[in-house]
DNA sequence: TGAGCGGTGGTTGGT
DNA sequence: TACCCACCACCGCTCA
């Protein structure tokens, strides 16, 4: 936890590869950087890694190499025996440090050679004292809480630059004391161990009640930080006399030391804990004499005890086999000889040398096979690098021959999910081409790494030297560079090579830029695109948002709570000015698997051209081969994630005439992961004023309304007099032609043109039954022209073979009044969806999922909607815990159990009940109608006000797009 | 778990 | 005194 919101007075810290630190670390001490690391940070961060045995482990195996790979020198801390018992809440059972398995951890590191260090209590302190003391240069840690004990520099936030492809972690965000202290907030480690008193800490979260971060640093900043820790524990009287004068400045202001007066804050009498404050002040950490002996006994440059690794690696994580051998050979060869190469020690200073014997120094040189180029990488922010040739098993020297050839045994699974670590080992080497490489890997054969420039310069200054001089050598002149090129096929990319991989749906945005604008100008914008100004008036309709027309302002939040939070981040990036990021001119394309469990890949783009970005559709398929007869209904759970990374072409409508998006020899992505976290979008369909049919509304059916003039017109009018409600449409719904919904659920019209499946249609039930299904045209007053109203049906989920149980708890459905703005809840917290595996099919589970966030929806598997509501019943009644006011509210349940079929619902069994509803509404994230605004005063902010007025009709999910 | 975001409500000072 | 406004703490949610 840290200090909670201590960021945004200390900022966020500079954030710098990890491999430039290394490099100029070397450069000015000619050693490697060595770094103390909390072990705990890894607690949380290499959790994520699945399949395999002690995935946690294997992630933590990867990482280590990363650190050696970059010739690092890390020292990790655990925590010991007396740290403080008490740490966020949590009562921390002795002896236990980490999630991690302890023993497997120190085997690892062991065998690494890596030196860890056991703290006589908390390993944050521990490891600010050793920077203190010289020991290591910098701390890695998961806050900047060792800045309060006095480190000088600290590393938090190891991870990769974002938007850039691998996920691989090259960055860290740096802090530095000395800058903080004589930075904008002006604060030292005294300063800080206030901070984290008042408005809470590790030791003490709560704080001050209603003292926050900023009012702690204007205290601190006062200088009762200062004063705090100059005064004895023991002196009882000098600390009461301190907490009296920082209570009457609070309450009086006297001294403006503070912005306003702050009168309410009480301090209460055992502020501040002594206890607590002795923690930060004086924490447990090593004596003296502790230190001298871990100072005497550490070694840095143990070598790596490659067999001992190796049966580690078999039997932690399962590599027992000859291609795992190759592959532990593959990703230990570069990081040891990086290792080699930064810690060579001089050829002048070595006793071999006199002696005339073979030196360590010529053996690592022979394993330098050659230099192959030099770069500037943003990886690394740009510090050289050079293209080293070697050998792996002349690094790794491990007998093959010993090991189980696994050809027969070769478990498909295990060995992908084993690829996917991959993306932890050195970027060199990662990256998707390699996944075949990795298959036919020959550790025999040579392989290129790049390894920082200042390192190889050290290791093997002879062959930089050699090769320095063959580039400078005039090269002679190839016949076949003088000649005409010649197509070959081999090398490079041929005309339309793109085209069997890329889609791209929207016509030449860029064409019209200028006379004969080459291809490339179509993909890679020139610098004046790039400042990402779009005329939206040269952009053709059909770039423009699904469904409605809208200027820039008004455009619709887009479905996906997580897009809309990702175009959130520049607003917060542009506010940023700490951290601008290397390397802005790159290309701002990027062709990007975004998760290791899917299948698609995106194409995107940096930021810069979002509005273009929206206007750009491109389909990437991984196979261009072979169409699929069937696309299967894309999951309604993964449309956000299709919305963001890949989409089927829309249709579009040009001249009138609509044309399908489809092409019959395009291959579609079909099978999609993704969590289940929301409730499944679902087709829209509209209802027109003066009608009583509804329609579909697609993006298309939207557009073709509002193309027309009476669309048009509506349009118009609605602006000024009554708001249009349109709903979400989903992008990816699939066309009229595709569509297979039934004609005629219960009254409802259903404009499509396919003929339905009548299998189906026999056994649906009616979507409206339910209160979370929306009503039937007829119980809708229907609005005044020319208003229109869209309500939402439930479709039926994709996943085939799964029946998915909607429960929705929402206050009886109120009349809707003619041309009132219904606003679309937030987050529709009260709905839940449950999935129920059918056990006979072969289907994926939610547990299955990606990220396997859809465990959370266990409590509803194989359950019948009785049991559910039963559930329910005990979720809703339990009392909440927030602080806002509670009251009793009747609420009405509905439980229906629906199996999933092409296109349609068969509704399995429904259960509805009246609950009483006990407990905060804001914690449920209910629309609230406020009664009691005499104690508490009426909101004056229009959109709260909004909401506060209306009830939020639930089972009809309703997009506000006027603006207002 | 840390950290960021958006929403909500309380407090303060000014009008 | 009532109202308005800005600021800030706090909460729930989400993502890595």
């Amino acid at each position: 936890m840290g200090i909670k919101g201590i960021y945004a007075e200390i900022g966020t810290g500079e954030r710098v590869a990890l491999s430039r630190l290394a490099a100029e670390t070397f450069e000015r001490t000619g050693r490697p950087l060595r770094i103390a690391i909390d072990i705990s940070i890894w607690m949380f961060q290499i959790q994520s890694g699945r399949g395999g045995t002690n995935p946690a482990v294997r992630t933590f195996y990867y990482r280590l190499l990363r650190l050696l790979s970059i010739a690092i020198q890390p020292l990790f801390v655990f925590d010991g025996p007396h740290r403080p018992p008490v740490k966020r809440n949590i009562r921390i059972a002795p002896g236990l440090s980490s999630s991690l398995p302890e023993h497997l951890t120190k085997d690892l590191l062991r065998y690494f050679g890596i030196t860890y260090h056991t703290a006589p209590g908390e390993a944050e302190a521990e490891c600010a004292l050793l920077q203190k003391e010289g020991i290591v240069d910098a701390v890695l840690s998961e806050d900047v809480d060792t800045l309060m004990f006095g480190c000088g520099l600290v590393l938090r936030n190891w991870s990769s630059e974002s938007l850039r492809g691998s996920k691989s972690p090259t960055h860290v965000n740096l802090y530095e004391a000395q800058k903080i202290r004589s930075g904008k907030s002006g604060l030292c480690s005294e300063d800080m161990v206030l901070i984290a008193l008042m408005s809470g800490g590790d030791y003490i979260p709560e704080g001050i009640p209603g003292c926050g971060v900023k009012v702690a640093c204007e205290a601190a900043k006062a200088g009762f930080g200062t004063e705090l820790c100059k005064i004895s524990r023991k002196d009882t009287a000098g600390l009461r006399q301190w907490r009296d004068n920082l209570a009457h400045e609070l309450r009086t202001n006297e001294s403006k030391f503070f912005r306003i007066k702050h009168a309410s804050l009480e301090i209460p009498d055992n502020f501040p804990d002594p206890k607590v404050l002795k923690y930060y002040t004086s924490p447990v950490v090593s004596n003296r004499e502790s230190l001298d002996r871990l100072k005497a006994g550490l070694v840095w440059e143990a070598p790596i005890d490659i067999s001992g690794l190796r049966a580690f690696v078999a039997s932690a994580f399962g590599w027992e086999f000859k291609s795992q051998a190759i592959k532990f050979i593959r990703g230990l060869a570069p990081a040891i000889l990086a290792t080699k190469l930064a810690t060579q020690r001089s050829p002048v200073a070595s006793l071999e040398q006199a002696s005339g014997q073979s030196t360590e120094h010529d053996n690592v040189l022979s394993l330098v096979r050659g230099l192959h180029g030099t770069r500037t990488h943003f990886s690394t922010d740009g510090t050289p690098e050079l293209r080293v040739a070697y050998v792996p098993i002349d690094i790794v020297a491990l007998d093959l021959s010993t090991e189980h050839s696994d050809t027969e045994y070769m478990d498909r699974d295990e060995f992908t999910s084993d690829l996917e670590d991959d993306s932890n080992i050195p970027a060199t080497q990662s990256n998707a081409s390699n996944v075949k490489a990795q298959v036919a890997h020959d550790p025999t054969q040579p392989e290129k790494v790049w390894i920082l420039e200042s390192y190889v310069n050290h290791g093997a200054p002879s062959k930089v030297e050699e090769w320095r001089e063959s580039q400078q050598r005039p090269k002679p002149a190839r016949a076949s560079k003088t000649g005409p090129k010649k197509a070959t096929g081999k090398v490079g990319t041929h005309a339309g090579a793109l085209d069997r991989f890329v889609k791209v749906s929207k016509p030449d945005i860029y064409l019209g830029r200028g006379a004969g604008g080459s291809k490339e100008s179509n993909l890679v914008p020139s610098s004046s695109q790039d400042s990402g100004i779009v005329d939206s008036d040269t952009i053709p309709p059909v770039f423009l948002a699904p469904s409605i027309p809208l200027s820039p302002t008004q455009r619709p939040r887009q479905s996906s709570k997580t897009s809309s939070r990702r175009q959130s981040k520049p607003a917060r990036s542009a506010r940023s000015t700490e951290s601008p990021g290397p390397l802005k001119d790159v290309n701002p394309w990027t062709l990007s698997k975004p998760a290791s469990s899917q299948q698609e890949y995106s194409v995107t783009r940096n930021s810069t051209l979002a509005a273009v970005a929206d206007a750009i559709d491109l389909s990437v398929d991984t196979s261009p081969l072979v169409p699929r007869k069937h696309s299967r209904p894309v999951s309604s759970s993964s449309i956000s994630s299709m919305e963001r990374k890949t989409s089927a072409p829309k249709d579009t409508v040009q001249d009138g005439k609509r044309t399908s998006g489809r092409s019959p020899n395009s291959v579609y992505q079909t099978s999609i992961k993704a969590r289940l976290s929301r409730p499944s979008p679902a087709p829209t369909f509209s209802f027109d004023a003066g009608s009583t049919s509804a329609r579909p509304v697609t993006p298309d059916s939207s557009r073709r309304f509002l193309d027309c003039p009476e669309g048009a017109n509506a349009a118009k009018n609605s602006q000024k007099d009554n708001p249009i409600i349109l709903l979400s449409s989903s992008p990816t719904l699939p066309s009229p032609s595709e569509f297979t919904a039934p004609r005629e659920r219960s009254g409802l019209a259903v404009d499509d043109t396919a003929e339905p499946n009548s299998d189906v249609i026999s056994n649906v039930s009616s979507p409206t039954r339910t209160p979370r299904d929306c009503r039937s045209p007829q119980s809708i007053t229907p609005p005044a022209s020319p208003t229109t109203l869209n309500a939402r049906i439930l479709t039926p989920p994709p996943i085939i073979n799964k029946a998915l149980i909607e429960i929705s708890s929402s206050p009886p459905m109120p009349e809707l009044p003619p041309s009132v703005t219904r606003r679309r809840p937030r987050r529709p917290r009260a709905n839940k969806q449950y999935y129920c595996e059918n056990e006979d099919k072969d289907t994926e589970t939610p547990a299955n999922h990606a990220d396997g966030r859809a465990d959370n929806h266990n409590s509803g598997f194989h359950q019948s909607p009785s049991e559910i509501l039963k559930g329910l019943e005990q979720e809703i009644s339990m009392p909440s815990s927030s602080k806002t006011s509670t009251r009793n509210q009747k609420r009405s349940v509905a439980v229906t159990l629906r199996e999933s079929l092409d296109g349609a619902w068969k509704e399995v069994v429904s259960s509805e009940s009246s609950l009483t509803l006990s407990g905060s509404s804001r914690s449920r994230g209910e629309a609230t109608t406020k009664t009691d605004s005499k104690s508490t005063r009426p909101s004056r902010r229009p959109t709260r006000r909004t909401v506060q007025q209306q009830r939020v009709w639930e089972g009809v999910e309703v997009l506000d797009l006027t603006g207002s």
